[in-house]
DNA sequence: TTGCTCCTCACGTCACGTGAGGTGGC
DNA sequence: TTGCTCCTCACGTCACGTGAGGTGGC
């Protein structure tokens, strides 16, 4: 793991290998069943050039550089990246060494702002979910004042 | 406000009028200012079936009926309903009567599960998020073991 | 005449899903 | 020969964004 300057540092993947840790290479399909991803999104990760496999004649071959790239992608993915912002971070000098996504402290407040205003609108929503179940349990079949089901929705 | 059955009740909408509140019939520049959505996401609501407007012309008048069903519309999307269930949710008797969003508890405690879930990776997401934070504002320009951010990280 | 608001295509975005149609090696 | 896995287009999905090019009334 490289450090690149005071405003960007990278970060490791955390993948645990579970299946075939040792093998080399894996085909697509093996990697596929290895991470719990479709065959479509790793075509697609490739096409957007985030990963670049090996190829045996049509083929793809994924090494061990291709899963830890693989991890990355998937690390960047659950923080809530974009495809394009993990891309930023994967290969952000040249994909030198792609072994830590580089993630600025800036960057890292910014996402974690981003997540929260998301945070709050879930809770916003589930608070009102639950005020709607509260008032169609209460008022099952009513016959004077249906709009309370309303009044509770604020 | 009607109740169909006892699965399924309406919920009337919740939109306190602001501006215009008393004027019959608004063109869609007025209604998208009222609320806060973009011509395009009106006359996409309008292409998907959900909203129907008065048309003088070519250009688009929208009646307090119209009012009422974009007010059901932006109050589905708050609940993180796609806009085929909220059509389902609003027209599921043949658009007699729209002033209410159709939702039955089954169909609301599926979403609050689903929200939830939600919920639950934001939360996974914003944890490391603030571990990655603290670990890039402690170990800034790191010597010997840069490898503790990915540690920090599991 | 200039500005403003309105209109209708129609392609672009995001992260893939989903067939269609065809190979290659056991 | 049948099955399995692999391949490449290429259109579909979701909820719009974003111009392009053109009207109509003050």
């Amino acid at each position: 793991v490289v450090w690149i300057d005071d405003t960007a540092a990278p970060l490791a993947f955390c993948h645990k290998p579970e299946a075939a840790p040792n093998q080399a290479e894996s085909t697509i399909g093996e990697l596929s069943r290895e991470f719990g991803v479709t065959l479509r999104a790793l075509r697609f990760y490739e096409n957007k050039g985030l990963l670049a496999p090996r190829r045996a004649g049509n083929a793809r071959l994924y090494g061990r550089r291709d899963r830890s790239r693989l991890s990355l992608i998937l690390m960047g993915k659950k923080l809530g990246f974009t495809l394009a912002e993990i891309s930023a971070m994967i290969s952000a000098d040249g994909a030198a060494h792609a072994d830590g996504l580089r993630l600025s402290r800036e960057k890292c407040l910014e996402q974690i702002h981003l997540l929260e205003k998301q945070q709050f609108e879930i809770r916003d929503a589930l608070a009102e979910l639950w005020r709607i179940h509260a008032g169609l349990s209460a008022g099952l079949v009513p016959h004077e004042r249906p709009d309370s089901v309303a009044d509770a929705a604020r």
